[in-house]
DNA sequence: ACAAAAGTGTTGCTGTTACACCCATGG
DNA sequence: CCATGGGTGTAACAGCAACACTTTTGT
């Protein structure tokens, strides 16, 4: 099959979400050769009577469990060797979801979330693809680029909460009033009444956001 | 070969460029059926040994004669009818360049710029590519991500030039004024010492972006 | 009462908006 | 001298940055 104008394509999932203020992404533990033993991203190879989005579908489906996501499509990977096995473009797509959903559909050992700055030992050319589109995902939480930030906090929230997911992304600190202002203030958040209680401390106002004001809005 | 994991992938070349304050594409006429007389996206199939990198600059320099570019990957469309030969993964890339640069290299009748608003028949899917691609672009314009309103703008440019052509991709007017000032006063800009002297009114002053100031600003 | 975490107020600075007038050139 | 287009000043307002103290909970 050398030099031809067949090619084999794989779509790779990288499926992140907000957990205590870490940016987090859900790997799979490879159970065959090659790289058995090593983490991976969730993929599948294209069939051609199957669309992209279908099949970043099928992925995250079996992966979470869950049915619905928001997916975004980011780069492409094309380089002759990336695969021992041959030439496969791997076309990657970032899913934001909920942690706690995942952790409800799913209990298996083989799957489980990590940190993006503390990968285990991935196969292929997967942490590379990783820290690429890390890179990419955090530029977007940044600039609320595809309204990315709103798709981390689907449901309520608290402001340090938020914050803390903030500043671990953009990598440093950022004056708590200041932030906490802005987002009331310019009603981005929205109170809903209730309060967290977990450990000690003041208990914390539970917010939802304000789409309205937050789609298309630069942060 | 229905039903199979080997998939036809074209890389689709968008190139765009500022042309007096309108947002231009470069497109090309067929000269074969199918769509012989239709204006499409240069494209061209990628075989297994070459990268979509290597890909998209075939098409750039054949396109314009020129050898370097910037380039953005966009988005992929698969949809199984895109193409009435057969499914064919269509993989999108954006290429700003210089409008002028181009025209010195190619005086062919069969490529031509065409404002973005004002497409001419076109082939395949392909207007809805660049229907798809372009408001990408304009985003990115806006939001400044990727450095984008740099990559259209490399060399010198009036302050109205530039005020014409984001005018334009946003979509409504901006106080001239204040426009200037916010170039002028944070310095993203700087006097190259010259001037124009087109037609009638004063000259403008002609800048350079001032690229360290530029580089990751929201503008 | 104390530790831990959440909430709040003020001031100065920076950038944005909204406004009208003057300047340099070509005809 | 006038039409065309480019450049400038000012004042009100909004958002951001930098600062310390108070409130609510658990132990």
């Amino acid at each position: 099959m050398e030099n031809s104008y067949y090619n084999i394509v794989e779509t790779l999932l990288l499926i992140y979400a907000a957990d205590e203020g870490k940016l987090k992404i859900y790997l799979k533990k490879k159970q065959e050769e090659p790289y058995k033993g090593y983490w991976t991203l969730p993929s599948a190879p294209l069939d051609n009577v199957t669309t992209l989005e279908e099949n970043v579908n099928i992925i995250y489906k079996n992966m979470t469990g869950l049915e619905e996501s928001t997916v975004f499509e980011s780069k492409s990977f094309s380089n002759l060797d990336r695969d021992p096995s041959g030439r496969i473009i791997g076309m990657s797509f970032i899913a934001v979801t909920d942690k706690g959903l995942t952790d409800m559909k799913q209990s298996t050992s083989d799957k489980e979330w990590f940190e993006v700055d503390e990968l285990p030992k991935l196969g292929f050319d997967h942490a590379s693809i990783i820290n690429t589109v890390t890179e990419d995902v955090k530029k977007k939480i940044i600039s609320n680029y595809d309204d990315m930030l709103l798709a981390f906090f689907p449901s309520d929230f608290t402001l340090p909460e938020l914050q803390n997911f903030y500043e671990n992304v953009l990598g440093k600190p950022i004056d708590r009033r200041n932030f906490h202002k802005k987002f009331v203030n310019q009603e981005l958040v929205i109170d809903t009444g209730f309060k967290t209680s977990k450990g000690s401390g003041r208990p914390g106002t539970l917010y939802r956001f304000n789409e309205d004001k937050m789609k298309g809005k630069r942060i």
